[in-house]
This record gives C-alpha cells, sequence and structure tokens, in this order.
DNA sequence: ATGACCTGTTTAACAGGA
C-alpha cells in the first residue's frame, strides 16, 4: 500500500480550518502533521477531521505553538512530550505510531522553536530543544523502524535553501551553530527525503506575508520530512504544494508530503 | 515605490513569528 504523509505549519487552525480543509480533499494525505495551531486542544475542531474520517491527536497551547497529527490509521500510541525537559510547557511534539502491513510506523510533529533574537534566551532555548531533539531521535533510531520526524524545524539546512545566504548568515534559522546542530541530527542516519529527491536549489516551504517575499519567490526552506532508513527505503515521491500559498488567508509556510510504499 | 504582514488576545495595542 502507499502510504501519504504531510507536514505543515498553518499558523493558527482558527484562521485556517476552511484552506486546511480544501487542501486535505485535494492532497488526500493518509497523515497530516500541523504545526502552529495556536489553540488548546479542547479548541481543535476535531469533529471535523473526524467527519472526514482521520483520527485526531493535539498537543495545543493558549495563543501560541500547538501540534497535532491526523491520521486515517488509527493510533496504536500517542506520546505528547519531547522527553528531556520535565519544565518545558511549550507545545512543540507530538509523536504517533499507526500500523501498517509490513509493521510499525512512527510520525513525529515537530515545530522546533525559531530561535530570534539570537542575543536572548530564545536561542539557547533553540539549541537546547535540539540536543533533546537528537538525543530522542538516536533512542528512537535504535528501533529500525520506519520512522518520520517531520514539521517546520526553522532550520535552513544549505545555502541553496534559501533565496539570499548572506542576508540570514547571522539569523537563528541558518547560523553556524544551528546548521551544526541540523547536521548532528542528520548524521544519526537520517535522510532529507527532499534531498533523497532532488539536488535542485531554490526550493522553498516558507514566504514571509511581508515586503512582497513571495511574488519575489524570497523565500526559505525550513519545513523538512526526516526519514529513517526503514523510511527512506519505501521513498517514492516527495513534492511541495506550492500552490496553496497563492490562495486567499493562506498560511506562510505550505504543505509538504512525501509517499511510502509500505 | 528605497514602500508593503498576519494571528490571537487583555478588542487596543501587543507579543510573537521568521
Amino acid at each position: 500500500m502507499t502510504l501519504k504523509i504531510a507536514t505543515w505549519n498553518i499558523n493558527g487552525i482558527k484562521a485556517r480550518i476552511e484552506r486546511l480543509q480544501e487542501w486535505m480533499k485535494q492532497a488526500e494525505p493518509d497523515i497530516v502533521c500541523l504545526q502552529e495551531i495556536k489553540s488548546i486542544s479542547d479548541n481543535f475542531p476535531s469533529a471535523l477531521f473526524e467527519d472526514m474520517n482521520y483520527n485526531v491527536a493535539v498537543h495545543g497551547q493558549k495563543s501560541y505553538n500547538g501540534v497535532a497529527i491526523l491520521s486515517k490509521l488509527p493510533f496504536d500510541e500517542v506520546i505528547r512530550q519531547l522527553p528531556g525537559d520535565e519544565a518545558d510547557e511549550q507545545a512543540r511534539y507530538l509523536e504517533a505510531v499507526v500500523s501498517v502491513p509490513g509493521g510499525a510506523v512512527r510520525v513525529a510533529s515537530i515545530y522546533l522553536p525559531n530561535g530570534n533574537p539570537v542575543d536572548s534566551e530564545k536561542y539557547p532555548y533553540k539549541l537546547g530543544w535540539m540536543d533533546r531533539l537528537i538525543a530522542h531521535a538516536n533512542g528512537l533510531l535504535g528501533n529500525e523502524e520506519a520512522l518520520i520526524l517531520a514539521g517546520d524545524y526553522n532550520v535552513i539546512p544549505e545555502p541553496g535553501d534559501v533565496h539570499d545566504p548572506d542576508a540570514w548568515y547571522g539569523d537563528a534559522l541558518f547560523r553556524p551553530e544551528t546548521s551544526d546542530k541540523f547536521r548532528e541530527l542528520m548524521n544519526l542516519g537520517l535522510t532529507d527525503a527532499l534531498r533523497a529527491s532532488t539536488d535542485e536549489t531554490g526550493l522553498y516551504t516558507f514566504w514571509d506575508y511581508q515586503a512582497g517575499a513571495w511574488p519575489k519567490n524570497n523565500g526559505i526552506r525550513i519545513d523538512h520530512l526526516l526519514l529513517s532508513p526503514e523510511a527512506a527505503d519505501k521513498l517514492i515521491r516527495y513534492d511541495i504544494d506550492k500552490h496553496t500559498r497563492s490562495w486567499e488567508r493562506p498560511s506562510d509556510h505550505v504543505p509538504i508530503w512525501i509517499e511510502l510504499d509500505i
């Protein structure tokens, strides 16, 4: 069977319900990871998606952050925290396991901290969060199962993933400490689904609302689908649903997705 | 045009985003 897995930072579920449903009807994903729902769990419109035959897992927070996973396959397990800091109250991580004929598929919806400004406490928080993610991913990779770490990483991996690398060099999304941590994560043995599909540069997933970034194609690639070897072996397709950025009242991010031949 | 935003909340300006 083919399993289609997508991730999308929707920048507010309340403001994006119609866009999200329209895209889901077009794209027909089996699993959708959402970030920045900006809603407490109780206010997430789960019933709308249950009516579309999706199971819903939510880790919400008032006003900020918040992640969710919608899945046509039932959840065998749901984890709502990234291990490593019990005091961390920001809702940025949600992990779920579903069963397919070949075994288990584990999917995480990740909203990695932005980290700007870099001279504030926000940047060490980002780097610490990345350390926790590296440790957790390392443990999960030991399971030797299909693992998909999906989400908004707030990390520009390479100069070819940003329209103007020089302008972004000191930014929390692109500075060397951030790149080093991201490389450390990848070096655990993860595959960037886009890079497994193409060497093309200038492919973006985010365009700022300001300064005409979208019409000028001043974008950055910060949303990623990272795959364990067991998942990468099954990868048959990757794409960016760029057209949604032209919709009325769009998110500033667009959905990205993969198909796995399970 | 060297300009230009969006969301949620304390519903009027902020905080936060990237």
